[in-house]
DNA sequence: TTATTATGTTGTAATGATTACAATATTGAT
DNA sequence: ATCAATATTGTAATCATTACAACATAATAA
């Protein structure tokens, strides 16, 4: 969901995190683009509006981000890395078909285990793969025809 | 746990997969070695019985392997694959201090969600980071010397 | 066994995401 | 407005992974 300036600017002043304009459409960028965009699509999204954008900034921005856990980065695939604005505890679905990420509920906190009873957890992912409702159409439609 | 040649000979018959010297090597060095070893683990490992191997084996055997389901790829960190031949579900824990990938037990299948009820899924992966109890006693003995 | 063909292996070069770094610009505070 | 600390930028370096072509080996049948 869209936030405003003054909402981002908070957040960004309560973790401590120096303002810039950079920075703030960074953010801006992961509200309004909840589709767990690439480092080139964030890059390539912003630099209409700021031409003298540069890549290096959007990597450290994220870096910083991700650090002060305002944004989280996911690592499904393994040659690019995705970023997520939504840092609450969810699951995430890659269809391998179109390549989309879904998000999904799932109650991650049930999964204690003893086996990390004396263990520090900072950070729970879960993910799954497969093939996604619409792109199952498509292949059905496929195997019917032939 | 370490099998025999004639059993891992027998896993990749079963799955089609043409026998070559170079294969067994790398399936026999992932039961020995369960601690999730990068490719360049392997690689250094092997090469001292095997002189010739090249690194392009060991990643399309690696490869090949996971397509038939006899390794699973871990994508825990942004920069480097790991391996795994524990391929029933389970979950693993980085220790963001010393870097041990650890399996914990995990019943992932009990988390079933209604946002997937369509989704057809094919592979399921959960893993947390945080610190391990090793390092959490060095960790401990640091600030109590403070 | 030998010949034939398909497939695997190897070394090298290319790819491409991410990081390092130094010069410059901007921020936040005085 | 000044100043020190930090952010941005552009470029070059890094490094895991992949592409590819020459060569080697494995499976199959004669
Ligand atoms: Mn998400
Ligand atoms: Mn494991
Ligand atoms: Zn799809
Ligand atoms: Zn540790």
């Amino acid at each position: 969901m869209k936030r405003s300036y003054e909402e981002l600017t908070k957040e960004l002043k309560m973790k401590n995190i120096r303002l810039s304009h950079q920075r703030l459409k960074v953010l801006e960028y992961l509200t309004i683009h909840m589709d767990h965009p690439t480092v080139d699509q964030i890059y390539n999204g912003l630099h209409k509006e700021i031409p003298t954008l540069s890549k290096t900034t959007v990597y450290s921005t994220l870096s910083a981000l991700a650090d002060a856990g305002l944004v989280r980065i996911i690592n499904i695939e393994d040659n690019e890395a995705r970023y997520d604005i939504r840092v609450a505890d969810h699951g995430h679905f890659k269809c391998e078909s179109c390549g989309t990420i879904y998000d999904f509920q799932a109650n991650i906190d049930s999964l204690t285990t003893v086996d990390l009873k004396r263990f520090d957890i900072k950070d729970k992912n879960l993910y799954f793969k497969g093939c996604c409702p619409t792109c199952l159409v498509g292949k059905n439609e496929a195997s019917l025809s032939k």
